[in-house]
DNA sequence: ATATTTTTAGACACTATTGTCCAATTGGAC
DNA sequence: GTCCAATTGGACAATAGTGTCTAAAAATAT
């Protein structure tokens, strides 16, 4: 489903999932200050009072929003992190391959870049739940990587000082033109992600890819 | 002048310049919708009514908020970059240090990182704003960057086939490490920013320095 | 010293939002 | 069909913010 086409709720959700689904949109959209709780209801197809009986106030909505966002971008990206390639024939095409499918997953995936965006605006409001955030969301998926690094090392496929610090480039790599580009509300398609990560494994493979 | 300490007035500065600052911390610390016309006019040590006869009204001061942060930016980088080295006698080094003192800029200086805060959060908001924040705020910095890599490859230090692709991806791997662990509120001291440098051009050049 | 412009503080109407209360309605379980 | 919980819509007070207006004060120019 759209973000732009989603004004008809999905009715085969509980009303607890719309409510924070919806409210995920529009807290993204306004911010936390500008979003309000009708916005939220009328987006979600549900009375305001609903809402309040749910999470309790507007702070609630909040962190209930960021913790569904958090457990489901996890266990996606856990499910993701599967395919990556450990003892590839063709290192390049196949971690290209899986790049791709990982920035599509980061820019399409609603949950992803919601979280990404709530991340950055509130992260002054609610330190604390992005400290979680950062250790078990984000620095739990560097670390994943760094993992899967390793072993590509190990195998003889790559070779670095620091597993975290080449994690870290990669990801840097791999979203480095979808920062600039894309962020400020297009998002790329299929072809462009692979375009994309086609070219930041090619460079990432230039610095680390064992001589 | 730090922003956390940040609460007198400079009074020396013009009441314009004064409303303007105020309102960049404001803004970027609440949103455009949390922000108060109040807040900004305490901050600035002026009346609200002032704030008024000088912008109009919020969209006003928003605007010439964003429009004073563009071209004090654009200033500054372009000072920066004649630093860029030409024909180094050590390559690493030079590009280390140049990268180390840009990084420096990116994240200690106020302007760049309201402006950052702000394309993120109000894009939504003002897409036109940032279209032309975009072409000539970060995407004329990365043509500059861009150009002086060129150069670089045409004095044979440097070998790729797209610089503009070079200048995008020496950029995500300088701002690797900050963006995943400095953003949400720390900034990396001059230190910090030495060591990210070293790592990142160590990067870029295993990558693209001429073998 | 005087005239002119800028600034100030506060009052004001207007709107939006939060969170509560409640009576009426719905929908599922049994 | 009856019961119980969830839901609804609407009214409500309380609060906060925008933008306007005004008369007094302050700064600036002449």
């Amino acid at each position: 489903m759209d973000i732009e086409t989603a004004e008809t709720p999905d009715l085969a959700k509980s009303k607890r999932d719309r409510i924070l689904e919806a409210a995920a949109t529009v807290f993204c959209q306004d911010g936390y200050t500008g979003a309000s709780i009708d916005a939220v209801a009328t987006k979600a197809g549900v009375s305001r009072q609903t809402i309040y009986n749910h999470v309790g106030d507007k702070d609630g909505l909040f962190k209930d929003v960021v913790a569904a966002l958090t457990e489901k971008s996890a266990a996606n990206f856990l499910l993701l992190m599967e395919d990556f390639p450990e003892r590839p024939e063709n290192l390049e095409a196949e971690l290209t391959a899986f790049s791709a499918r990982l920035l599509n997953h980061v820019t399409q995936n609603k949950t992803s870049r919601w979280l990404l965006k709530l991340a950055e605006n509130e992260s002054g409001r609610y330190p604390e739940l992005f400290t979680v955030w950062r250790e078990f969301g984000s620095g739990r998926k560097r670390s994943m990587v760094a993992a899967q690094l390793s072993q590509l090392a190990l195998n003889g496929y790559l070779e670095f000082d620091d597993a975290a610090l080449a994690a870290r480039q990669y990801l840097a790599l791999l979203t480095a033109e979808w920062r600039t580009e894309f962020q400020l509300g297009r998002f790329p398609s299929e072809e462009e992600c692979a375009g994309m990560a086609e070219r930041a494994v090619k460079t990432f493979l230039r610095a680390f890819a064992r001589r």
